[in-house]
DNA sequence: TATTGTTATACTCTATAACTATA
DNA sequence: TATAGTTATAGAGTATAACAATA
């Protein structure tokens, strides 16, 4: 190789180390989004495999385990950040699967709260702590001091985000 | 607030606490998985709203970007996390669109190599500029230290991920 | 026989907007 | 009039498997 071709490589490699440094949050975006479809194409895979459920219905399902009394259905959609119109469509697959019930309280009968079924608590149980293990095993190289910093950092982006959204 | 109260209120707390400890992998999980929601449903507005994309298509104009000559079908498959069969379908709609064409080398007439048009390549160069642009600015509350932190530790965890797959 | 893409299919998700019932 | 959900619709994404052409 000669000078010229190997001075021209080095100020290659330069070039290329200085422009990944100028397009940082372009970078971690990508890296985050691919990341993310990678694990959760695995645990898509694996939650219709064995429970036959998919993602958004999980976290529909998470969301109200944590709620006994049920929750509205505007709230359902914040939370999941699913809009209304969609939010009754996947209701209404899982409570034809068993797994959710609808009431319509006294007082305002506007109002539709849904809430796990018997069946429903039991069946979620059994996901979540699947779906735990997973998450502990896909996550088994990284270190518990990683992930400690990651959940506040990830945090911080959220909020960020949060705050720059176009209807803020 | 009686003591008794207090007491027990000090109570939940530390329990609560320690709980969230426990399962700090499940619980980076579901942070990771609602921030990226939340900056995807961000961006994959305003790529339909300025562009008429989506986030599938700007990932798999990203790819062909980056490769001048062009890439086969299943090697963009493999970078996109794309079935094959979907790959097709997604290129097809570019096709039709005029920002990619598809090309049958010489010499192995099973291969279909996709590369960018022209205007293929002008497009993209603009849709990456917006994008590098609103990702900035979604961040702009995350400083540069801890984005740099990041970049590595999404690394590490895509990495762990990667080895510990069903089909590995 | 193995590989590269394509086709077919079924289902779910996503987004938007019009609509109904109730307050 | 405003609110809570529902319905309707259109378009994409996702996964699986069968298939054709070529090597």
């Amino acid at each position: 190789m000669s000078e010229i071709e190997s001075g021209a490589l080095d100020l290659e490699f330069i070039l290329d180390e200085a422009n990944k440094q100028q397009k940082p949050e372009l970078r971690l975006w990508l890296r985050m989004l691919s990341t993310t479809k990678l694990i959760s194409q695995e645990i898509r895979r694996r939650l219709r495999a064995e429970f036959s459920a998919t993602l958004p219905q999980f976290d529909l399902l998470a969301q109200l385990y944590r709620e006994p009394d049920g929750l509205r259905l505007g709230e359902l959609s914040k939370r999941t950040m699913v809009t209304n119109g969609n939010v009754t469509g996947l209701v209404e697959r899982l409570e034809q699967d068993g797994l959710v019930k609808r009431e319509t309280p006294d007082g305002d009968r506007r109002v539709t709260v849904a809430r796990l079924t018997e069946r429903g608590t039991e069946y979620f149980s059994a996901m979540a702590e699947a779906h735990e293990r997973w998450l502990k095993d896909l996550m088994a190289d990284v270190d518990h001091a990683t992930v400690d910093t990651m959940l506040t950092d990830v945090n911080r982006l959220k909020k960020s985000a949060g705050n720059h959204l176009s209807g803020s």
